[in-house]
DNA sequence: AACTATTTATAAGA
DNA sequence: TTCTTATAAATAGTT
């Protein structure tokens, strides 16, 4: 509605979404009044800004009308008692969110290119994608295969540290006058060395998927998301 | 707007407000999304008709997010307990990775694919390729890390077992009328083992590039990432 | 912030 | 309810 239609996505430019913003803003909070005046409906309405600012409209303008609303929305829900053991889960839920959403991520690094109408751009893509991977894969290939050799060569060394060891345990009891005490001690510790010497990963956690989205700059957004966010609680017409 | 302007007061039929606020509501939710999309604003609008019925929006279909817009909202009015806040804090870095996660789904997610052009298809494979490359590259970090423990392992036995040849040599020397001259060859073997032990790479020619660009069968698309999370009950008109 | 040409939303009617 | 349509409202681009 306006001179033109507008590609319902992110407006770039900052200044026009800000004059937009208070557009809708105000459009909004208009219609959320008009339904609660005409058609008798209780209303409660939080808008935040891009830049963090508050506005926000409920019904009845009392001081607390908002809580009250929030308080009936929770009710409603039947997920928590206002306030309280909702606030604990939540954030473990989120971190559940927060994952599902990285999976979707990972996803679309590989999926949505189908739906291509120049097919031999998606041919060409496809084919690029396989030459890639496959270089990769030959890559991951020699990278095991060098672990292999590795951790045939610590097992073989094991083996013979072993065999060594009780060579020298050998010597030593045949020639039972010896000393050697210390020597004796420092072949214990080896073999709890030789033991012990598979633990590898003591390293870092794993990395949010979000630093591997961290996008190369440009690419705005690229018309619909794949979803509307439109949620609602009842769906009583149909 | 419609056939007659009507007047901002309770509408008395019960059938026509029931109408009314059916179309109102419909509004109301669409102008919330538009707001939160066009604007990159955080809504949360919560709406009882006046039978009781709930209808709700919030900027993100995540399960809790409403939560969290209630939760932003109390801190911004000041109407928090201050024993949530360290809570609080995390909330609102897990909301605002979720938002970066979503802006960055929109990024890639690219939808109308049909009506980019070469070159934005071209960016996109590229953006595609990095995102792969990213975690590609982690897992080759992992894989190194491993193989350098095991060289550190190698390493420190090698040296450990020239320790015990030298050791047992110093003993087969201050005790010279020993015999083993089988358990010295062992031994002198074992060393030679123990320098030869990095060729990696004995094995397989590399192979021609032609053969990485042979296509593949198919590929077999991951769908979609998530879930449409459009829960709309009346989409038809527009 | 004001101004319009357009697009949207919707009141009434079917 | 749902759809259609005439009209009121909202608003995109411009001044």
């Amino acid at each position: 509605m306006g001179r033109s239609k507008i590609e319902m996505k992110l407006i770039e430019d900052t200044t026009n979404r800000q004059v937009t913003f208070s557009k809708f803003r105000a459009g909004l909070l208009k219609k959320a009044h008009e339904v609660s005046v005409l058609c008798d409906a209780e209303i409660g309405l939080i808008i935040f800004s891009s830049t963090g600012e508050l506005f926000d409209y409920c019904t009845q303008p009392l001081r607390f009308h908002m809580e009250q609303i929030i308080e009936r929305y929770q009710l409603a829900k039947g997920t928590q008692t206002p306030q309280q053991s909702g606030l604990q889960n939540m954030s473990e839920k989120l971190r559940r969110e927060s994952h599902c959403l990285e999976l979707s991520l990972n996803h679309l690094n590989g999926s949505e290119l189908n739906s291509l109408k120049i097919e031999d751009l998606e041919e060409l893509e496809q084919q690029l994608e396989y030459s890639i991977n496959k270089v990769r894969a030959r890559k991951e290939q020699l990278l095991k295969l060098q672990m292999d050799n590795l951790e045939r060569n610590v097992e073989k060394m094991e083996v013979e540290n072993n065999q060594l060891c009780h060579w020298i345990e050998e010597k030593q009891a045949s020639s039972r006058q010896q000393q050697v005490p210390i020597e004796a001690n420092m072949l214990e510790e080896k073999q709890q060395q030789v033991l012990n010497q598979f633990p590898f990963l003591g390293e870092e956690q794993p990395i949010s998927v979000l630093q591997l989205v961290s996008l190369p700059p440009s690419r705005p957004y690229l018309g619909q998301p794949m979803q509307s966010n439109l949620q609602e609680a009842n769906t009583h017409h149909q």
